[in-house]
DNA sequence: GATGAATGAGAGTTCATTCAT
DNA sequence: AATGAATGAACTCTCATTCAT
């Protein structure tokens, strides 16, 4: 792991122990093991520090994602919900939310940032999109429109995840995934498939 | 309008401007016409502040609700919907989506605030949750779990809005207010009522 | 004393102990009864701070030219070499002496500081110009050219006064005085004149 | 060329281009084809580096002093005085002129540069009284005090020197070596010399 | 109520220097 | 000889808050 891994290791920690508006340099270098002014020799600025931070918690989500389009659609589907909002009380997954939260509520003010945001989204619900026209295609969804679909599911998981770490313990967590399951999944499978579970 | 009414204006009106992480009393106190050491005066810190700000949108969010059992249902979710996803583009609306959720990205750092969220949610879901018991027993809509379908269903109109907020120019409004009304909304509906539009 | 007046001369203090390069705020601070903080709620910023005081420094070096056109010009202009360069020794006013040579040196790299200096140096050379103009109307100086000799007698005096700061005891102090004196001064005198001395 | 001069180099240009002030050793690093890191190898410290260039500058200065007791000493003044005053615009020159002015300001600060100075000073000083000794023995020069002229040759030369280094292009620089030239150089011919000009 | 002055803690960043290789 | 990594002190400037009026 190189020094400048090890730094932006130490900003998520950070980044989730104080948030966004109360993010020092202190902070990080506490979290690092070596001399705080030794951020400033890897990274030019605290902005870029957060740039390359983002950067690395977008494209590891983006890594998580399954490319099986021989797999049930509908359980690739639930897989990508329960990946996005099953995270509570996991406790690296949710410190990885929480920072991403006070990312995404930055962007209003840094255009780069933003950016880097609406091509992560597009990812996102490109994907989204070609699960549903994989089933579409096999047969087992109706035909819907596979982007209205994939904006109105990503604000979904992406709305649930947020009541999650906005609202911890009371967060509808459980009520939230099971109207996913049945009220957006399900109802995507024709006919036939609905006497099997959409979710096992 | 007293002053201190005036300050919580000039807090939002900064926030908005600003950012949550950038807000500053200074900024505040030009956004207000008197002195900011005067803001010091009406609240005991820069945090009773923004509780009380906060306290004031969501009142005012919870005042555009629609208590109308004889309405049609499912006009009633989507005309809920638009406030809250459809702001987009409308400045008075979007500044104060953007105040919320950069005050919404600080509950996990602040007991108060989360509190004060957690009980808003609860407002907002009960609110959804009613209009699906109204629709059912109106024979309107399917027998689908009420609960289940609030928490999807603000999951969804928020995420939206997030989305708006996070993303500007490049959020995907209109295939998200489209699945949430065809695939949220119009899968309620009885077989009969799906003749016509859900939205008219 | 207006507080920021009570700055410019902390400052001026701070500049001629610890010279330009080591000029710290916090040593411009020690200078001052008030706090550190505080000179930056009166000056934007440093180089604010600096561009005010070499303003000060300059204005009131003018302000000390005296205009007599009836008094000897010869008198004139020795009182004139007598204020630039004879100041060793005199405490307070060596201290400007070396604070300015110190913003001179700045010159090079600061366009604000070196217009301020340049507009300063007009004046000086314009008034010595001036009374060699009038000491030939009165018949007591030979027809020279007044702007090469303004420019001259500017270069020797403050090439004198830099001798004094920078070389300190070593500096040839007496010698130059002399010279300038003997040979600059008393040579502009028509000969009937020179029975008399240059300085009285 | 060894390691050494190339950094000395590096340091004028550097000074030159930063000044004094802003001189960094990651500044000299930069006009110094090697790490930054080297130049403490051969140099103890930033101090010791700078007290070597000017040594190196002020050498170089004095090798360029003409010795010729047969040349007609108002050539031998005249040209002096091009050496010093004349380099505006001479490219090379004036980096040299400005990295000394900058360094002369800091004198006040640090006694071993003030030796140094005063040691340079004095050098200068014999010379133009040697000169105007050659040229009294010579009989072309009037009986003048060799001291006191030499003195205030130099403070003209040098304070010229520093008004064009200082002032830039607002410098009255030709105005400067007229004087010099007509109102110091040729008085001090004796009458009969006086109907060839002093400058050829 | 209302203000401008004042404060002290702490922010991000720079920099000469040292160290391990 | 030569380097990139690392350090700690110090720098300018900001900010929430307080004080005197």
């Amino acid at each position: 792991m190189t020094t400048g891994d090890e730094i932006v290791d130490a900003t998520f920690t950070a980044l989730y122990e104080h948030g966004y508006a109360d993010l020092t340099m202190a902070a990080i270098g506490e979290e690092f093991d070596k001399s705080t002014s030794l951020i400033h020799y890897h990274f030019d600025s605290k902005e870029d520090l957060l740039a390359t931070c983002l950067e690395t918690i977008l494209d590891g989500f983006l890594d998580d994602l399954e490319h099986d389009p021989e797999a049930d659609p509908a359980d690739r589907l639930l897989r990508l919900a329960e990946l996005v909002v099953g995270g509570a009380g996991d406790d690296g997954v949710d410190e990885f939310h929480t920072a991403l939260l006070e990312l995404r509520a930055q962007a209003p003010y840094d255009e780069a940032l933003r950016e880097q945001l609406a091509r992560n989204d597009a990812v996102w619900r490109d994907h989204i999109a070609e699960i549903v026209r994989d089933g579409i295609e096999q047969g087992r969804f109706r035909e819907v429109d596979p982007e209205n679909f994939a904006a109105l599911f990503r604000s979904a998981i992406e709305g649930a995840q947020s009541h999650n770490v906005i609202l911890g313990e009371d967060a509808p967590c459980e009520e939230a995934m099971a109207g996913i399951e049945e009220l957006l999944i399900r109802e995507l499978l024709v006919e036939d498939d609905r006497t099997g579970d959409a979710a096992s």
